[in-house]
DNA sequence: AATTAAATTTCGCCT
DNA sequence: AGGCGAAGTTTAATT
């Protein structure tokens, strides 16, 4: 008798065959997916209960938990992966419990009546990749020093400097170090403060000039305001840009790795 | 003909079959709820794709969307509320496409195969409260200020002061000005340093004596240290005890409109 | 385990 | 519409 059932759909499920549902998931590690009229208890960090109503509830593999409304991006109720659940039927009730031990935390969802419930396989190994990161921003700058200015020269990056880390440290084309914070979108007053304060940090450690560049897309105008009362400086710079210099630069490295050493596979 | 069915629900449809509940759950604003094979191309704010792997995809009436995969609490691709979608069927294809104006997003899905498709009438007009909430605490306070201390008279809540907003603002018994910082978990060092923050804001623009009230259920060992430093002052206050004042509170004020303005209803 | 910073943060409130 | 602060924020990286 095989259980490598892909998926178990019932619509319409007595509370019973629902939580024959619920056990096949909880067992067998797949992904629950249940519809139906609900009410939801939560303690934990804080407290809230949600009055009974149809949402669609999701348990996963790792233990999460979503309860999801019919309106809103965000689960209404909700546990992080990492719980243990236990489930049973009372007075014709569907009772599924999440308990997360770190914070303390239970949600208790009751189901009356079950619209759609399922027990799903869910096979995903497919890669997510998320483009024009400050990351990338930051491998940009490293990979084309001049996306910030002329003969600029990095030294190091992540560099640990008292209150945090400097995105990207150099010199200019004077000999003056600078110190650039990076922001993927629109720089708000604290990149502003942020950049400062490393600037100030790196002042105490030298005797010579010190800039700060701030580098994102856009700057606020608050920030901006800002940004010259404290003597800096921004510099936009597009992460689309960005990721398109990575391209660049990888397929320029791959260039001269295949110059080199040919024959590799 | 009533179109007024609470669900539709169809198992391994073929993408034909899939396309017309999604065209469904669209026009007549349900919510759409589709497992299946896709891969998802993302382009905005920053830039993803997702190779192909099996996912539910939901669709809500407020023109939100979520990409869940079978791990995570977050879903892996989504759209907030207020997308326009536009769904086709190409070389055995299906592509819903998700467009938000501001700031300018697409969000696009391809199924090759559909496990599971259906479109929902969730009937949801369940209220959801939050309770022992930061905001609880605040009203608590506010309703009964000896929780803070005895005499003390409230002048304001959600005050503007330079960096930010203060929380509860007020005069003690001795004519001080008190300014109060309040936390629903364990008050720590960034704690401490908002109320020194505020109270040093405050203190510009007096020359009235000004104490500083951290308000939480607990302090941890660091931020009494940071505290007793900086001369301020901490109150232990349970946020459950809050709740239960705020409840007698709405218990008074009903039994005194009760008394005043009697055969309302 | 605790801290810190980032997020396609989202959400709500106010200007 | 934009800016600011808070969130049961979550998550990842680092001490």
């Amino acid at each position: 008798m095989s259980d490598s059932k892909p998926q178990t759909v019932s619509v319409n499920p007595t509370i019973n065959e629902a939580e024959k549902i619920v056990r096949e998931a909880l067992s067998q590690r797949k992904t629950l997916l249940i519809v139906g009229n609900c009410w939801v208890h939560y303690k934990g960090r804080a407290s809230s209960k949600l009055e009974p109503g149809e949402r669609i509830l999701i348990i996963k593999k790792d233990g999460s938990l979503l309860v999801h409304r019919s309106v809103g991006y965000e689960p209404v109720n909700w546990q992080p992966p990492g719980c243990i659940f236990h489930a049973q039927t009372r007075n014709n009730l569907l009772e599924i419990h999440a308990v997360r031990q770190r914070p303390p935390e239970t949600v208790q969802v009751f189901f009356d009546k079950v619209q759609m419930a399922s027990a799903l396989s869910l096979r995903d190994s497919g890669e997510f990749a998320l483009y024009a990161s400050e990351e990338d921003m930051q491998k940009a700058i490293l990979a084309e020093p001049s996306l910030l200015e002329e003969d600029f020269k990095p030294i190091s990056f992540e560099k640990k400097v008292e209150p945090g880390f400097v995105d990207v440290y150099g010199i200019d084309r004077k000999g003056r170090l600078v110190v650039v914070e990076i922001k993927r979108k629109t720089a708000g007053k604290e990149a502003v403060l942020q950049l400062a304060k490393y600037v100030e940090a790196v002042k105490t450690r030298t005797n010579r000039e010190v800039r700060g560049i701030l580098v994102a897309p856009d700057i606020a105008k608050d920030a901006q305001r800002l940004l010259e009362t404290l003597k800096l400086e921004f510099k936009a710079l597009n992460p689309k840009k960005c990721t398109e210099i990575l391209k660049r630069a990888k397929t320029r490295r791959l260039e001269a790795y295949l110059g080199e050493e040919t024959g590799h596979d």
